[in-house]
DNA sequence: CTGGATCCTCCCGGATACTG
DNA sequence: CAGTATCCGGGAGGATCCAG
């Protein structure tokens, strides 16, 4: 059963995740540790939930992701956009005006996450079964 | 294409995570951040993957994941537990003898996180081919 | 409207020493 | 061998005010 689970021939991820975490060897990081960081943080899920399939403005995200800060939400969006999960679109006017939106790879990011989610809710109905 | 999302007919996982992040309901947090919350911390993931297949013991564990201390594989080992990840087996013998190993729910994990990972290196594909 | 700058708090995780 | 106990620093994230 080694390795049964490598993706396309490279380094199998159980390898890449134990290197991932060796101090000697920072550079060589697990690809499923690279990803989790990239929707780490308190407020990634709901900025990537929120826009969906919508184009949305600064101020609409900040209405519909309740308690989220103005500093919090900037942070959040440019670290989504710099690792390509999310369109900044900025226009020339004044007031500002932009628009932020899933990129390709961040639309393919959903229904992933919507897996992961899935596979939680059936682990905690197995619990609440047992628990009686 | 709302809720084209949607997991047998539950609440839409995006409402649910918008819902998450609300402070007046705290009670009703998305599916989603829910099962990252499990497999959040520095050292869970390297745990997992290092269990895999295998029924392992504390001190190999330690040995096999570069730089983790024996408090934080503890805390680790009984979080994973208790979300019901893995299974902890202990011996009554002299000296002690616990083996850890996957749950069926924690093998059923690791393919999820491996398309996780693989999702992140397509990504990190393209950004380097858009930057040459 | 879309952010930036500062200050502050909390807690995750590291270091070290100890135990049945 | 398989953990505990204690102390501590750094960084994520909140609150508040400011700016183009």
């Amino acid at each position: 059963m080694k390795n049964s689970h490598c993706i396309n021939g490279e380094i199998c991820p159980i390898n890449a995740v134990k290197q991932g975490t060796n101090i000697h060897n920072p550079g060589t990081e697990c690809i499923i540790t690279q990803a989790l960081k990239m929707i780490d943080g308190k407020w990634k899920l709901p900025i990537i939930c929120t826009l969906g399939q919508q184009v949305v403005r600064f101020n609409e995200l900040k209405r519909e992701i309740p308690g989220i800060t103005s500093m919090m939400l900037t942070s959040s969006l440019k670290e989504l956009e710099e690792c390509g999960i999310i369109n900044r679109e900025s226009y020339n006017e004044v007031p500002p005006k932009v628009e932020y939106s899933l990129t390709d790879a961040g639309l393919s990011l959903v229904p992933i996450l919507f897996d992961l989610g899935y596979w939680g809710s059936k682990l905690n109905t197995t619990k609440d079964m047992v628990n009686g």
